[in-house]
RNA sequence: CGGGGAGUGGCGCAGCCUGGUAGCGCACCUGUUUUGGGUACAGGGGGUCGCAGGUUCAAAUCCUGUCUCCCCGACCA
């Protein structure tokens, strides 16, 4: 008997395709029906809620407050700064007009009620956030100023993917101003490895973590540093990003403060964010042909319990034992929180449900039928160990008084398990022996899902990094970052030939 | 924004070419059956065919416009 798949796309065969509807049968999002933007579910949406959680816990432990700013930024904010409004101002949704009235086919726009000043919805907030800041400093004793807002943002993009791209996203963005560069820089690398950190110990998802070049830099910054990772298709995500800003907009914006001998300086910033796309990140690293699988840490339920109902009598004394099953393993901790346990006691078909529990990806699950409770016992299902050799379901049977213990150290193993998988499968998809564009092309030829290389580069500015991009592009391809630590290389350029200055990586990309 | 495809009960689709009672599968509801692996049978409910115009005695079907989605490009977290 051959092994039949929750879903009814492989990875192999289509891997955009499995995309969609790994996250259609998660119930983790659906369109909205307004051009890109999706409405999340609670599945999705409580991934996104464990995400923030998580990260919020690592932004205020290194010395960041939350706060809010507006949704809506005056226009003429974004004129100050030359580069930073040339990036966004092709992707802005603008407000003009503040009411509507009857018009011959229904609500029109009101041309009486139109705003003095457009308002722009911001797609980031440097510009307000900086406003702020040049009002908040005036000595050197008010730095450095670290914060950060979790908001929403909105870029009008051409193109969307659910989570990876959407017109508007969720995020958090990080705004801090330091009395000098190297403050700044420390401040940027920082949180470059919180993300790190954040990525691959609460996600399970390996990032490289490097300098962008100069082409991806952030509209405005003079450095710009990501977390990338590689997802099962072989292309690069970017999945967090870190700016040092210098004091381009300290200057736009004046954002300066007097020191210690009364001259005024210009403060160094920096800004830094991650949003709702490390959730596509999540499903395209660890999903499966049945499905997510959602690493403990961010489960919005580790254990999921299904009691095997049978709208009978007898129903009433499983349930309690389902319930004094959930009492012992609420009871229990697991990497450093209590277990999120959640008893499905909808009424259905038992079979049904385990399937939707497992496309949606929970990591752990216990059907429990009457059998089970005269034994004492309880059937256990581990998502990321499903089958058997021969393709049957791997159920095991575990005492009741071990279920909390037992489920409290699968949780931490299952974790560390999907980071070792994805890990392999991330160093094992990047080569870092090759030096020609000839050998590079038939890299990428082998295999449509070929993941990414390291090649040595001459880091070339302006019209010689433009050549560079372009030889790229006709092959489909992105420079990602420079791993941190590869700032050095010897040898020659792949791409120029010239002198080689630092490893850099190069892969398709999302 | 350029090229291609598509919008018909909750989901997936057929019907359109050649205009004439809106269909199928899954899901859903009810009942019976079954019960340790996505049960089976029977009955039932649900759609003015994306939206707006037009042609016609008559439009899911033909014409025009528009909105949305998907795929491939260019742009980006």
């Amino acid at each position: 008997m051959s092994k039949k798949n929750a879903l009814p796309v492989t990875r192999a065969d289509d891997f955009a395709k499995w995309y969609q509807v790994a996250i259609a049968e998660a119930d983790m999002a659906e369109e909205s029906g307004v051009r890109g933007c999706m409405i999340m579910r609670p599945w999705g949406y409580g991934i996104w809620e464990r995400m923030q959680r998580l990260l919020d816990d690592r932004i205020k432990a290194t010395g960041h407050e939350n706060c809010y700013f507006p949704l809506f930024i005056p226009l003429s904010y974004f004129a100050k700064e030359a580069e930073h409004v040339d990036g966004f101002a092709k992707e802005m949704a603008v407000v003009t007009h503040h009411r509507l009235k009857a018009g011959p086919k229904g609500l029109d726009v009101d041309p009486q009620a139109k705003l003095e000043e457009p308002l722009v919805v911001r797609p980031t907030s440097e510009t307000v956030i900086g406003t702020a800041f040049a009002r908040w400093l005036q000595s050197w004793r008010d730095l450095p100023i670290k914060i950060n807002q979790w908001a929403n943002v909105v870029r009008w993009e051409m193109r969307t993917r659910m989570f990876l791209r959407t017109s508007e996203f969720l995020w958090q963005e990080g705004h801090t101003a330091h009395a000098n560069e190297q403050e700044a820089v420390d401040e940027t690398l920082m949180i470059l490895e919180m993300y790190r950190q954040f990525a691959q110990d609460d996600l399970a998802m390996p990032v490289v973590a490097g300098e962008k070049p100069e082409n991806e830099r952030f509209p405005g910054a003079v450095s710009t540093y990501s977390i990338e990772a590689m997802m099962q298709d072989g292309k690069a995500l970017q999945a967090g990003t870190s700016h040092y800003l210098g004091t381009n907009f300290s200057e736009a914006q004046n954002i300066r403060y007097q020191d210690k001998e009364g001259q005024f300086q210009f403060a160094h910033t920096t800004s830094w964010g991650v949003s709702t796309r490390m959730v596509g990140g999540v499903i395209m690293s660890h999903g499966d042909d049945d499905g997510l699988r959602i690493p403990p840490r961010i489960a919005p339920y580790q254990v999921v319990i299904i009691p095997m109902l049978r709208d009978k009598p007898e129903d009433e004394a499983l349930l309690e034992y389902c319930k004094s099953i959930r009492q012992s393993i609420a009871a229990a901790n697991s990497l450093g929180e209590p277990v999120r346990v959640h008893l499905d006691s909808r009424s259905g078909k038992a079979a049904q449900k385990r399937w939707a529990w497992v496309k949606k990806g929970a990591p752990l699950i216990l059907e429990i039928g009457g059998r089970d409770a005269e034994g004492g016992n309880v059937t256990l299902l581990n998502r990321c160990d499903l089958y058997q050799e021969n393709g049957k379901l791997a159920s095991q049977l575990i005492a009741k008084d071990d279920i909390a213990q037992t489920v409290s150290g699968l949780l931490s193993d299952i974790q560390e398990q999907l980071f070792t998988e994805a890990q392999a499968r991330t160093e094992s998809n990047i080569r870092s022996d090759i030096d020609t564009l000839d050998a590079l092309d038939a890299f990428f030829k082998a295999d449509k899902h070929a993941g990414w290389l390291e090649v040595s580069w001459s880091k070339p500015t302006g019209e010689a990094l433009v050549a560079v991009e372009e030889q790229l592009k006709a092959r489909k391809l992105t420079l990602r970052n420079v791993p941190s630590g590869k700032e050095i290389a010897e040898g020659i350029c792949i791409f120029s030939g010239n002198p080689a200055v630092e490893r850099i990586l190069v892969g398709r990309s999302y």
